[in-house]
DNA sequence: ATCTGTTTTAAACAAGTGTTTAATATTTGT
DNA sequence: ACAAATATTAAACACTTGTTTAAAACAGAT
């Protein structure tokens, strides 16, 4: 089991940070959850707070990747928004506590900061940004800075995963209708968005 | 100082507690910001976690409070929306970090969905929901669920906050810039929001 | 089989955790 | 002024934390 007790960690690892957070597990629960000896953990990564930025930045990656392979891509722009947020959707689906593990961590753990620069570099050279410049400046897309085009989209896929505690309780709602209603909800945010970001399109 | 050191470790972990979560804080760190002794935390509130639930609790009073008061109001249906958005805005950015601290501990700590069952009868008792229901069933208003409306209202005024962070290192803005995104963002909101719910409204 | 380097373990370390105790200081009522 | 009640403190409790150490188990090569 040479690479086997490495790899048996990182996922223990991902698991624990991810439901737990960063702070608030242990070593020992971590390779518990992977079925070793605490000692092991720090032997292949030295302390904890190296393995949680490796997690984290791992975690990152897959975070922000969908997002810029559409905007990569050689969609139609209002193609691209619509398959983005579907795939946000998916993504979130299987990853539900992602966001709020990365928003609670990039809030609260100074260190977290430093794990999103590979990240950032990948965002930057993937020219999201600078398309979705370029095609605001053609036209008819409505006026607005891309920092709010972002917020956008994210807020109407992330929040309703990372808020599903709260409105289950608020509406008294079982897990089930839940999720049904997320699915109904990524229609309309595709609506909404694009509703809003095209206003010329009705008819 | 009688009445005073109750109230000055109420304060004080009330910062500490949004600030770090419940359990990335320790007792003796909430008495230091206090100026007290440790034992007086427990001497007071019988325990870290009675200490917490107390002050989850008022917490989220007053996260739901100025939203049940604008629906328990008087006024027109799109007012009602339009003034909330606003309302939670200014709220937000006098307590830019309540929502991720709310949602978190929902997530993450079984405990505090104790605490919310006060709130959710003072949601209950306003007839927010009951009222936002017959408003749809009279008839221009879009037809979707109260759930995914509270979403769509939810998610473009908390998100917007939670993110900030991460909104910043990603297109590398300052506070101030992100700020001024933010107040910029609050009229898209009411916009977006309005325009997607009263598709009739259009001219 | 023996040596060599790597992997795994149990045990220990100091530091920090929530909580309790018993003694001291302070306020209160008379 | 004194006594009773309350507020505050330092010290200790048992336990968990991250990390280190030194010994053991294991592997492959000669």
């Amino acid at each position: 089991m040479n690479q086997n007790a490495e790899e048996k960690i990182k996922q223990a690892a991902l698991r624990v940070f991810i439901q737990k957070g960063s702070a608030n597990c242990s070593s020992r629960e971590i390779a518990r959850e992977a079925g070793m000896n605490v000692a092991l953990v720090n032997y292949y990564f030295r302390s904890k707070s190296k393995l949680f930025a490796l997690i984290f930045e791992t975690v990152m990656q897959d975070f922000l990747k969908s997002m810029v392979q559409v905007f990569s891509s050689d969609l139609p722009i209002r193609e691209k928004i619509k398959i983005l947020i579907e795939r946000e959707f998916e993504f979130l689906g299987q990853h539900p506590d992602i966001p709020n593990f990365v928003l609670n961590e990039l809030a609260r753990n100074p260190e977290a900061m430093q794990g999103i620069l590979p990240v950032l570099n990948m965002v930057n050279e993937s020219g999201v940004f600078d398309e979705a410049r370029k095609l605001q400046e053609r036209g008819d897309m409505r006026q607005m800075d891309i920092v709010q085009i972002t917020l956008l989209i994210m807020s109407n896929c992330q929040y309703p995963f990372m808020a599903q505690p709260l409105m289950k309780v608020i509406h008294g709602v079982s897990n089930e209708t839940y999720k049904k209603h997320l699915t109904a909800h990524k229609t309309h945010a595709v609506n909404m968005v694009l509703g809003y970001l095209f206003p010329n399109d009705q008819l």
